[in-house]
DNA sequence: GCAGCCCCTGAACAGTCATTCATATTGGCG
DNA sequence: CGCCAATATGAATGACTGTTCAGGGGCTGC
């Protein structure tokens, strides 16, 4: 029935996003971020994000193939950015494992409190591209995940992480993506006017992650 | 482009769904689940789900409103029954809160796993609806969330949980929202074919559950 | 045989969508 | 000044949307 307009009638008055004159083209990706974000990518038509930026629905086309192709650099350029940020911390976290998992679930939390928006928009939109570019996200996903089965691996090795088992066998690969699930979605409802900082929620998460694995002290 | 037809296009041949002849609005109602849950409500017309019971767009109209009352149904039901039976686990898992923790985990998992595409439908789809039937949702979401707090608030005043605390203080609200962010988003990936079963989903999950909170042995 | 009812059909309606394109407008350079 | 390339415009296109509704089957109980 609605279509899901939430109220914005004024017609006049475009709400130009930009506060400084980018290159359109950043104007355009900053405003199709936050729609696709708050209102979700197939209810977001073309008119909407170019009305955002203070332009009209044919001006897209000057910079982007397509609504398609504008949802794809979006989604691409935060997953891939998202992976190098983990590598980095913890390769840059010495040789303990404690410390690794610490300095990953530090990393990813506090992106996902911070880049909320960016986050949401990469997990939840991403079935609307087609099958080769949604394979290729998938592969960072799981190569995330592999990064994480890793640092247990290693840790039970040591000695230093217990691990839950069942039927007296791990699962590593469940319990990395309980990790994952967990600090993943501190995006959804995670806000910088509640109860903790991104700092806290990045201890108290390292805290519980280690908590799971059984990580001796 | 694409509008997401995902290759289904050959015209003839109507895949119907049902495999008993059961009343047809139980027949739109999984059909429905069926779409919403693999292609997203927005993108699935009245069309789609309509053909998937072999009928047409119009004979949806004499069993729901419209498309909005659909969602709102199936929705309404599945977060109702799911908020009774995590109140009718903690319920009648005695006085220990270890036990009320472990027997919530337990239905909350069991549950997310064996009815993975209601839960999704659930969690993904709520947006479309109007104001008053998301706050309806997100009132017994936070009922759910609030038991969970009640058992851990119970748990460390009696000394069997030691959860991890910021800067000296326990934030039980938020590692409540841990516990059910890492729970409820098994349903995400959890596969029947997959290395663990539910039962064995919900142990290790009720392990690594008392984990987080510093259960007492 | 025939109402009366439930349910279904499929055309029609009014609307929105992404995308295209002929037509401006702009700003920099000679 | 004129010229050119880049970019913006907004009407037009054709497809698809949720919803309505006049018409029509196929049951039931008589």
């Amino acid at each position: 029935m609605s279509k899901r307009k939430s109220g914005r009638e004024e017609a006049e008055a475009p709400v130009v996003v930009e506060r400084e004159p980018r290159a359109p083209v950043e104007a355009i990706r900053a405003a199709a971020f936050a729609q696709f974000a708050e209102r979700g990518y197939p209810v977001v038509t073309v008119r909407d994000i170019m009305k955002a930026c203070g332009l009209t629905q044919g001006a897209l086309y000057n910079h982007f193939k397509s609504k398609d192709e504008l949802l794809h650099d979006i989604i691409t350029s935060t997953q891939s950015e998202l992976e190098r940020q983990c590598k980095q911390a913890v390769a840059g976290a010495g040789d303990d494992p404690r410390a690794k998992l610490a300095a990953f679930v530090r990393v990813y939390v506090v992106r996902h409190c911070r880049l909320r928006i960016e986050a949401l928009v990469a997990n939840r939109e991403i079935g609307w591209l087609d099958a080769e570019r949604v394979a290729d996200i998938r592969r960072s996903r799981r190569a995330i995940r592999d990064i994480l089965v890793d640092i247990l691996l290693d840790g039970v090795k040591r000695g230093v992480f217990e691990p839950p088992h069942v039927d007296g066998r791990h699962d590593l690969k469940t319990v990395a993506m309980a990790l994952l699930d967990q600090c993943t979605h501190v995006s959804k409802w995670y806000g910088p006017g509640g109860d903790l900082t991104e700092e806290q929620m990045a201890q108290l998460y390292g805290d519980m992650a280690l908590r799971m694995v059984g990580a001796q002290p």
